[in-house]
DNA sequence: CCAAAAGTTGACCATTCGGTCGAAATTGAG
DNA sequence: CTCAATTTCGACCGAATGGTCAACTTTTGG
């Protein structure tokens, strides 16, 4: 519901219909509407940065960020509103998890581009500020979900997880993976 | 206030006051609120599709794209709560634009689209799905806009566009073109 | 088995908000 | 200037919503 209509246009009496209770028992468990928010949001940000898995520098840079990209589009695939939910509280000034984003994920993001530096400084990536070639990943990746409605306006498709996520995004990944300038020492695929 | 807070969120009352004038008179011009929400969203599309220029066939590929994006960069440079309201309408469902986008955005990328199949003939560009081509450069510049506070939280930029815009986007515009592999010498690429 | 704790539930309340209304003020045509 | 149309504006209203409460049921543990 959150990731629908936003924190505002979500009712409890509606989030309890969906839940099978009544609202004053969803109220009992969750003190507030705004703290039931905040759990749910921080429970999306969790599955996020669990399932970012991780970067080592001793990885094959092309395997370990395509295998990055990948992980993170099942993420968009498998939690199209978890992602929406995220969107929406980043998009109105991220008042709930600001804190941890400037915590948890920009530490994150500090340790990992500490990698691609190393990794650009023996050439075998493009000279690309690293949080930005974050964000960049991140925006293509999480674009799926996200503006799920706008890329079914565009092409309609039968079915959108097989269209997009199946016959799309494998040009996606390879259009990132080679703008990040990451080619494989090994055999590439096409 | 729409892109800040959602429909929900955003109060008339409060409009009103950003506007100098009182809750009655804005009811009085704009008939209803959703009324209100949908003219400024029907903008916002305008805005869109007209900065979005043109990109013809006989252009240079590479200087069309990077253009290109360029200009939907500078868009969320200038109007960054524009392109969150967008965003904001799309990730719940596109309920307002949705027809719009079916028709005019849709035919826009039908036309491009067949612009870039023709580049890619001619082995002038990377052989990725035109549609996905432009969810990409959407994505990525949007996030700029849209994400600025997952940004601002990731690097602390003294100043957002210098940081950002100025000194980071580049560097993401030369991957984005490497991606669709267009490079400005004329070279088949691979 | 029993009592206390925890959970369930619908009725109820206070507040907020979109929208209406009417009266006053302003504008503009002739 | 006149008078009608338009605009301004605060007061008000009904509906909706988050949250409370008290009665009732179920679970737990000794």
């Amino acid at each position: 519901m959150f990731s629908q209509k936003g924190y505002d246009g979500a009712r409890v009496e509606e989030i309890a219909q969906r839940a099978g209770l009544p609202k004053g028992n969803i109220l009992y468990y969750f003190k507030t509407k705004k703290n039931l928010y905040r759990v749910v949001i921080e429970q999306v940000l969790s599955l996020w940065l669990e399932a970012l898995g991780d970067i080592s520098a001793d990885d094959d840079p092309c395997d370990a960020i395509s295998q990055y990209i990948r992980r993170k589009l099942d993420l968009s695939r498998n939690y199209p509103e978890a992602s929406r939910l995220f969107a929406i509280e980043v998009i109105g000034g991220a008042p709930v998890i600001g804190e941890h984003l400037k915590g948890r994920l920009r530490d994150w993001v500090a340790q990992k581009g500490a990698i691609f530096h190393a990794w650009q400084q023996e050439g075998r990536m493009a000279p690309i500020d690293p949080a930005h070639a974050f964000f960049m990943i991140w925006a293509v990746t999480q674009t799926y979900a996200d503006f799920q409605a706008q890329i079914e306006a565009v092409i309609s498709p039968a079915n959108y997880d097989a269209e997009v996520y199946e016959k799309g995004a494998p040009g996606v990944v390879a259009a990132l993976v080679r703008g990040l300038g990451l080619s494989s020492q090994k055999q590439p695929l096409r």
